[in-house]
DNA sequence: TGTACATCAGTGAACGCGCGTTCACTGATGTAC
DNA sequence: TGTACATCAGTGAACGCGCGTTCACTGATGTAC
């Protein structure tokens, strides 16, 4: 115990912006990247141990529980990361847009670069949303839903301006993104050159998508 | 070594349809049936362990051996149940398709069916191809391409008895397959009462897809 | 039918290993005066 | 500027645990004669 009747009361976490006392040589981000490091294609984030991350950051084990409670604090960690990285995508995809350029086409390409630069963040995403603690599997259901509000807005977005109405946007914007998201799980474990024949498959599924929800949209019209 | 010049040749594994010898008191069925058990839709084969489900089958660790090599010769048997559970739904919807029923509603409420009864087994299938070694994920890549080849056959029968073409049978299964998939993940950590609501936004999904490809055929016919 | 024997499913004990977590500690860094 | 002190990131050793795998074994079952 430190002080019995401190003057000033500590906060039960002072959470340093690091002073005082003395600066971490590693950060919660070293972590994170050591993790990072040793998830392949092939390994969940459940599957890592505390001392196996604590040694490919070069701490010692128990150092770890100076940066997170457990392994799950960690995993929650990375499961946002690969959130931000999937945000990304469609900001990217929005800055490419060219008229007279296939919407789908361009997204899909994003996607698809996205997967190829940082194949293990968007690999988490798409893991641990099947596998892994209810609260991994509710992280990812929030980085996804997340995703789909933002593609939602967009559809009608281009919907609007294209002056043709959609079915269901919201509907559409979930069947494209769980559709996505279980094509890539596939063509990930691909070698390179066969990627571009999924992204062919992904842009005629959605293309599919798209017009039946025209279609129905016209129906509706009448 | 039992006789080092045996007249007849033993083979490598005798595999006695339990003769001569004892006759095992459980099987390789009970073991699979106590895996079964421990699965939960929480866990992952990965997770079990060979102590684990010795224990649960009441046998002494090492006897294990006796009916699997190893853990993953477990795992192969887990998956392909699987994969005959999920044939047997196409079978099911067979049966029960009606004139004037919707083919769609009525396959994918057989899954949905499926998918409450034996809610461990189809899980496997969804766990395992997105985690697990490069084994497992290629035997369930093996399980969704035979649903995916029979769906297909199924697809263009009926298009040419209902008169519509259909444009690329073969990527349509694949796309209806896939997303019944992803989104029947996520129904399963649903509570029993809102997985109705996820019947309803698969069959709107998969009505898009099925027009989107009826209209991509008639296009092409012109 | 009875007896000697081979088979082999299941066992109990033991091994070495990596794990998560704890403990009391060290000593560099930053602060107060 | 100098000194005494508080903070706390990182440490090394140790713990008990469950794991996969091995070994030599037991003894019930089935076969050969």
């Amino acid at each position: 115990m430190p002080d019995p009747t401190p003057l000033v009361p500590r906060p039960l976490r002072p959470v340093p912006a690091h002073g005082p006392g003395r600066k971490p040589q590693i950060s919660r981000e070293d972590l994170v990247a050591a993790a990072l490091r040793l998830l392949g294609p092939h390994r969940s984030i459940s599957t890592l141990s505390l001392r196996e991350v604590a040694r490919e950051a070069d701490i010692a084990p128990n150092s770890f529980y100076r940066h997170f409670r457990d392994m799950d604090a960690l995993a929650i960690a990375l499961i946002e990361l690969g959130g931000r990285s999937l945000r990304s995508i469609i900001r990217e995809a929005r800055l490419r847009l060219r008229p007279g350029r296939s919407v789908i086409r361009t997204s899909i390409e994003a996607f698809m670069e996205q997967l190829d630069a940082d194949e293990r963040l968007l690999h988490i995403l798409l893991r641990e949303g099947m596998v892994g603690s209810d609260a991994y599997k509710a992280a990812v259901e929030r980085e996804l839903r997340t995703f789909e509000e933002e593609l939602c807005i967009d559809l009608v977005r281009l919907s609007e301006a294209g002056g043709r109405p959609i079915h269901a946007p919201a509907l559409v914007a979930t069947a494209m993104t769980r559709l996505v998201f279980a094509m890539g799980g596939t063509a990930i474990d691909l070698p390179r050159e066969r990627r571009g024949e999924v992204v062919e498959q992904m842009v005629e599924m959605l293309r599919m998508i798209m017009l039946g929800a025209h279609v129905l949209a016209e129906h509706e019209e009448r």
